[in-house]
DNA sequence: GCGGACTCAATTAT
DNA sequence: CATAATTGAGTCCG
């Protein structure tokens, strides 16, 4: 889509932040925009900061039309980036100005060429749109870079590609798709890494390979460098590697922690900070929930003392100061759940407020930067300073009714929480923790363990893996890496230990998980904790019920959930073979097997994931699980995070065209049975059933 | 079991 | 176009 409308408004816009040559004023053209993606605000600018804003110089301008599109822009306040105006499907301009090169990275080589797609801005509301490289088009350009897959192209049907306006400009949607595409790269590559592990030992990157990987096929976004809001990324929003930030255009350096602008084409050097990450490798200091001090970069791991300089991020860092623009700022901290491994907070927009050098540890002079956040927004990091005090019992959580509902019953507390009404607590059941059947699941009585004593991934002597078509379905943390037709996990009559690495869903919560009342829709689940992608949340208790004697009964039952009426057939989760040159498209199927269909009722008896909520927008998926019990095998339903979930998010599924809804009477039933959904995600389907 | 030293990384600005 | 600068995430060792 080159020479899109999307691709002019963004060059249009970056013209008028770097090119800040002050006899070009357009001022009346640019309004205040407190959306903008490119500028800092205007509004709270003084008057030096408008000088700076207004400039739009117009060699830029492609014509007279374009002159709309910063107006229009800006005040349509679109959160997506699309632009609220013009033809959406309408011809690309073919007087789009030339990229400048300085300000974009480098173009990507895209394995298979993207198609040209009828209308790629525009649909506000609409579905990511995203080529499918069927390669059947006549118009498909080719590179000669393709080459290598060009033996393969059949295998590489489901590759989806962005095209470029999608990689300059993201949006919640692409955001969202680059993140997964991410971690299912980056999870098969873990279990390929860990299965080998056996023989040689690897000390490879899985995390800066699946960057990698998605870096060169182009499956990135928010390319074009900007100060403020990032279309599609939220704040809160949590990171489990630094990739994953700069894949999304939230935070461009893979390492360093200022990420900058720098005004080139200007006589003088003038870099703009953008994005900062805090991350314990200076001495910052980041207790305080609003206010971040945070040190300049340079000097450390110096073998000799080190001054620092005035020079990139530092500099960039001054001249914020002086331009008083909006930096993004990125805490990490260590990850209690995996204490070797980081955890990042997008904690939204702050401004530096003052600046200083003082003396370094280690003997050199240091900068030190005061961050101090904008007022009014989402709050992200004050969450996890909460849940800090809850967690040691300083501070009373607000609403608490009970400190755990499973009285005991799991490995963890489940809090019970309502502070929104006087509603005490849901009606009366009984809390256990697993699936109950009364009789068993098939009529055939199989040995399924295995002869292992410590399963290995990898060794594929162990039947149990075998089952899994060979690989060792979690990694070493836990997360399952892709979903499958059927999950075979150890059981009591495997030799290996209870805490063999293949019984993820059997070892009970491993979240600090809050039963708590929606505003609207009932009682819901949350977690105190961060989720990552794949990890294991609960599994769907109750009790194992007859579908035929339900029906008849015709008493009311809104806890079933039903394998056979679920519908999970939009997630497209697992890893793109192709991308890792596998040729696997067979076997990495994402519909599931179930040989005999399970119904659970959770009325009586069940878990928390009898509170969990229907969503057309899912955090959470559903997996079937099977694993034996008195030598018998039983089908489990296992819930995995789809995507990072950061803490207090609320969990929901999709509860596709099951007859089941929530609980509550939060959904008004309609005349034919369907349940008006209240889940206000971007792409819901208005109803379920 | 933890912290420090050391090592290997990918990307981007220069 | 090569190179320097950046520091996350491992490993190793005391």
């Amino acid at each position: 889509m080159e020479g899109g409308l999307g691709q002019s408004y963004s060059e249009a816009n970056k013209s008028r932040v770097l090119d800040v040559k002050p006899l070009r004023c357009w001022a009346p053209v640019f309004p205040k925009s407190p959306q903008s993606p490119l500028l800092p605000n205007s509004a709270s600018l003084g008057s030096s900061q408008l000088a700076f804003n207004a400039f739009y110089p117009s060699t830029v301008l492609p014509g007279s039309d374009e002159l709309n599109h910063p107006a229009a822009a800006a005040n349509g306040g679109s959160q997506n980036g699309f632009f609220p105006f013009g033809n959406p499907g309408g011809p690309p301009s073919a007087a789009a100005p030339a990229p400048i090169r300085s300000y974009k990275s480098s173009e990507p080589t895209p394995a298979v060429v993207t198609q040209d797609h009828g209308a790629s801005n525009g649909d506000v509301g609409g579905s990511l749109q995203i080529d499918r490289s069927d390669n059947a088009s006549g118009s498909v350009k080719r590179k000669r870079t393709v080459l290598s897959f060009d033996g393969k192209s059949e295998s590489r049907k489901n590759l989806v590609c962005l095209d470029t306006s999608q990689r300059e400009e993201g949006s919640a949607e692409i955001v969202e798709y680059v993140r997964m595409m991410f971690d299912a790269v980056r999870r098969r590559l873990s279990q390929l890494e860990e299965a080998k592990e056996a023989l040689i030992s690897l000390k490879k990157r899985p995390d800066l390979k699946a960057g990698s990987i998605l870096m060169s096929k182009g499956i990135r976004t928010n390319m074009i460098k900007r100060t403020g809001t990032v279309p599609g990324v939220e704040i809160g929003d949590i990171f489990f590697f630094r990739m994953e930030m700069c894949l999304v255009g939230l935070h461009g350096p893979c390492m360093a922690g200022i990420d900058y602008l720098t005004c080139k084409g200007n006589s003088e050097d003038e870099p703009l900070a953008l994005s900062i990450v805090s991350s314990g490798v200076y001495d910052d200091e980041a207790e305080d929930k609003d206010v971040l001090i945070y040190t300049g970069q340079g000097g450390v791991r110096k073998k000799q003392v080190v001054d620092q300089k005035l020079e990139k991020g530092n500099l960039a860092l001054e001249r914020s100061l002086q331009r008083a623009n909006e930096i993004r700022v990125i805490r990490g901290m260590k990850d209690l759940m995996n204490p070797s491994a980081k955890v990042y907070v997008y904690d939204g927009l702050y401004k530096v407020q003052e600046s200083w050098t003082e003396k370094g540890r280690t003997g050199g002079n240091i900068f030190k930067y005061k961050l101090v956040r904008i007022a009014h927004q989402p709050s992200a990091f004050s969450i996890w300073k909460s849940v800090e005090k809850w967690k040691h019992g300083f501070g009373s959580r607000v609403g608490l009714i009970l400190p755990d509902l499973a009285s005991g019953a799991e490995n963890l507390p489940v809090s019970l929480v309502n502070d929104v009404d006087n509603d005490r607590g849901p009606s009366y059941f009984t809390y256990f923790p697993s699936v109950k059947y009364s009789k068993p699941y098939t009529s055939t009585t199989l040995r399924l363990g295995c002869n292992c004593h410590t399963c290995t991934p990898g060794d594929l002597n162990c039947c149990c893996i075998r089952k899994n078509d060979g690989d060792f379905p979690y990694l070493a943390s836990g997360v399952l890496v892709s979903r499958r037709p059927m999950l075979y996990e150890c059981s009591p009559l495997c030799p290996c230990f209870p805490n063999c690495k293949n019984r993820v869903s059997q070892t009970g919560l491993k979240f600090h998980l809050e039963v708590f009342k929606t505003t609207d829709r009932g009682w819901g689940l949350r977690s105190w904790d961060p989720i990552r992608a794949g990890a294991f949340i609960c599994e769907y208790a109750g009790e194992v019920v007859d579908k035929l004697n339900l029906k008849r009964k015709s008493e009311r039952d809104d806890y079933i959930f039903d394998t056979g009426q679920h519908n999970q057939n939009s997630l497209k989760w697992n890893y793109e073979p192709a991308l890792l040159d596998e040729e696997k498209s067979g076997e990495c199927t994402e519909d599931y097997e179930i040989p005999v269909p399970l119904t659970i009722s959770a009325k009586k008896i069940g878990n928390v994931a009898r509170f969990m909520n229907h969503s057309c927008n899912p955090n959470i998926f559903w997996q079937p699980v099977m694993y034996e019990h008195n030598s018998e095998p039983f089908l489990h339903i296992a819930f995995f995070a789809i995507k990072n979930i950061p803490p207090m998010t609320e969990l929901t599924f999709d509860y596709g065209i099951t007859p089941m809804v929530s609980h509550q009477a939060h959904v008004s039933d309609t005349a034919d049975g369907k349940k008006k959904c209240l889940c206000k995600s971007a792409n819901c389907r208005g109803y379920f059933r």
